[in-house]
DNA sequence: TTATTTAATACCGACCGTCGGTATGTATAT
DNA sequence: ATATACATACCGACGGTCGGTATTAAATAA
């Protein structure tokens, strides 16, 4: 194959693959030559030019992933028109219509047999997305008073391991039927903490997402 | 190597040295060369004899190490003479105390840098633990009284999030000093949902691993 | 009971295909 | 002219298999 004027073209047909690929099977069940076999004609020295690993391709595409969402909560906490608790619930909805948004499920099965993935994913918990955005929000809420906690690293630990994981239908795998009660117990937990984050738009979006997954199941089975 | 009249000594041996390994250097960097290196003389023969694949070593490891926790977590289950609230109080400090004695702290440097034992762990949360022991035993309490909840399979998910998850040090790890603030955290959180888990032996628990940890930490380096 | 045969088990180690990764070569764009 | 964008042949390490052998246990015969 002639080589491409334009690079990051290559650069990211070789992320789509992969991540679609990881996704769909699983990062260790997809090798090298899975990827080159949906490249059209690219080979191995195409990948191995652009990326030094197979895991550094792993990060790339998660990178490229998350950095809609990490833009989305730069914006949320630097808006000065809004208090901590305002941007905490914003955090929230935005982070919800993302996975309903997204292709990821509509390819996962199960993000428990995607090892490589979940620990990225709780990784980016911890050390960014908590100490770049959640936590620093809510102490803002502390300050302007509309949050009221003496444990503001705890409380932005425990809230996005709820959103992210145990809110997560990929992790988490819920039916239509007990969707009202994970939102009711979020809400009464998060109220008993002196937030009040849900808004009804809330739980149409995880029952759409809950749908949308129930309908790609079938239409694999 | 000659025959062994007891096999099961054999298999033990190589759950000991593949345990071993697969915490210290992560499972997929150990390869079933470093595990014959380690087995004194036995034979890549004697290991596909006793198991079928890798994986399979590693979910027997994991099985046999968890086993002892479920023999507990039966015993408390079981025992007529608790209230709900009160098994729920004894399988925490039961688990706690086992985390604290195991070899797991002394060896793993961070369970995020092994997402194969991170989402066994997890998986074992959610299809076991929650619905074998924990649902059940609030349940319990909720018919006799001790405990309170609309949402006892929430609770249930939830609570062992937080104490699996978010208070084991090897996932979130922390310092000797905000462990009082983590404790507080969960403290506060547990009694806003009308249970009060915690007794003072906890915490003292926690600080032994915190410390336990560190020492370990510095030795290495 | 004891001796002999038979069958099952425990283990060995050479070998295989596949994998991630490398080295070197070549064509094209700047 | 030179740096870049690839192609391709190749490498060592990996997980796993397979035929073979030694040892034990079970079955049978004496």
């Amino acid at each position: 194959m002639a080589r491409n004027k334009y690079p990051e073209e290559t650069i990211n047909l070789i992320l789509d693959i992969s991540l679609k690929l990881f996704l769909s099977k699983g990062y260790d069940n997809t090798s090298i030559q899975d990827i080159i076999d949906g490249l059209g004609g690219l080979s191995k020295g195409a990948i191995y030019h652009h990326f030094k690993s197979k895991e550094s391709i792993l990060l790339a595409a998660y990178k490229r992933m998350s950095d809609i969402v990490e833009e989305q909560m730069v914006k949320i906490r630097d808006n000065q028109s809004l208090n901590g608790l305002e941007k905490l619930r914003e955090m929230f909805m935005s982070s919800l219509k993302n996975l309903k948004q997204r292709d990821l499920i509509a390819v996962t099965p199960n993000l428990l047999e995607n090892p490589k993935f979940l620990a990225i994913q709780m990784n980016m918990m911890i050390e960014e997305i908590v100490p770049r955005y959640i936590e620093p929000v809510i102490r803002q809420g502390l300050t302007d008073g509309s949050i009221h906690t003496d444990y503001p690293r705890e409380l932005a630990d425990v809230l996005i391991l709820m959103s992210n994981i145990w809110l997560n239908p990929l992790i988490y795998p819920f039916t239509e039927e007990n969707v009202a009660d994970k939102i009711g117990f979020f809400n009464e937990l998060t109220k008993s903490l002196g937030l009040s984050l849900l808004d009804k738009g809330m739980e149409q979006h995880l029952i759409d997402i809950q749908r949308k997954r129930k309908k790609q199941a079938k239409e694999i089975s």
